[in-house]
DNA sequence: TCATGTGAAAACGTTCACAGCA
DNA sequence: TGCTGTGAACGTTTTCACATGA
């Protein structure tokens, strides 16, 4: 086998498992602000509400970590999980929209960290463009085009009112952001080398309540439930 | 076969459509807005960025309400997707911190519309407290215990600093909300009937980066990454 | 003729169960 | 002995391909 492997073992790591490293990661730093020194599979599966071999499966997929019989170093296995995430890389950010969640989304821990550099601020309305918020000023959206020093790999954030947002990211990708969060309620058109992910948030409640529903048929299938037809 | 049937065609809709549907929603709406009679699963699928079989797939989940040579009716699309996903129902909402992420939630669209109610906002800070939003004055969080009016399904939103995130869910699991929807950086415990949702900011990030990793490991092999061991 | 709805196949993700190692 | 790491079994989701019906 010749040699290509980016990182890890050479196994390549699906999304389902990408998601839930940031859990085990989180998981971890609270383990050793306790100063545990070590975890095995069981008690990890426990803090983050999935089974044990799900745990040593994600794991082992980074590479073999582990110490039969005792169970993982829980210092090492974090800046493992961080290499594999790329927290060891520098990610420039850039946030569109400084309105509330704008404001919390900097202002959230693991935002500034983390290999997250946010780099500037921008908006459109005049009372937040020139404000202070973690050390950046917002700036105007139509200075967009100014901003330089984005590497190859920036990450830009919408958090604008909906009907700004695809305005916005079509800026972000004229400016050459390679990725696209987007908190926005709407599916944005970027083109195919710009990755995107979108975050919605009433999404969440609806799914939520769909489930709701499914469980109150499941318990008494027979009452009508409140909708009238 | 004995009839029990909550409802639409008898059929159990994986959670992978169940995410899709606010989706397709979202996308119908739009399309109402702009006069669209029709819409067949091809155009659906491309503006929800995915592929028309899976589109097909996930309304026929639904019932039968195409047509075929034609496509979909959007209105009446969308009030099948809203019937599904329990939009016709009435879900008591109640936040629990209303920092910027808070507000932002709020006063988002579609937080205060399908079929959600936000009843109540608690705050701990004495500079919250008291603050109108949304016609909704901010109580304390010690007067939670006063709420009454949850039906049997309310669904908690934890929005408040991490550390108070588990301390506020068991309030809200003791007053009996039965779903909670946590944005909080943290996996919370709740007992085993309460329905629950996490939602980090940061892992959003932590995800575009690792494929970002990824992809920059596939187009250039050979490079060294910007990380030094 | 055109596009839905759906079985069947393929891909993917999870869980099981245990061999292998500290 | 105890716990990891992993093939093999299982379940779920996606995709294919086409019969069916307006």
């Amino acid at each position: 086998v010749p040699g290509e492997r980016p990182a890890g073992p050479g196994k390549r790591i699906p999304e389902a498992t990408v998601v839930r490293l940031p859990v085990y990661r989180r998981i971890l730093s609270d383990l050793l602000a306790e100063d545990r020194q070590s975890v095995h599979s069981e008690l990890l599966a426990e803090l983050a509400r999935v089974n044990a071999s799900k745990v040593r499966k994600d794991l082992s997929l980074l590479g073999s970590f582990g110490t039969r019989g005792t169970g993982y170093d829980v210092a090492f296995l974090l800046t493992q999980i961080d290499r594999a995430l790329g927290a060891d890389d520098d990610w420039p950010v850039v946030v569109m929209g400084i309105g509330n969640l704008g404001t919390a989304l900097v202002n959230s821990e693991g935002f500034s960290t983390r290999g997250f550099r946010v780099l500037a601020l921008f908006d459109v309305d005049p009372g937040v463009v020139g404000r202070q918020l973690r050390g950046l000023t917002v700036r105007h959206i139509d200075t967009l085009a100014e901003l330089t020093g984005l590497g190859g790999s920036a990450i830009g954030v919408v958090s604008t009112p909906a009907a700004a947002a695809q305005e916005v990211t079509d800026a972000l990708v004229d400016i050459g952001v390679s990725a696209i969060l987007n908190f926005a309620p709407h599916v944005l058109s970027v083109p195919p080398h710009v990755l995107l992910r979108h975050v919605d948030l009433a999404t969440e409640l609806q799914v939520l309540s769909f489930f709701q529903l499914r469980r109150r048929g499941e318990t008494d299938a027979r009452r009508p439930t409140t909708r009238g037809s």
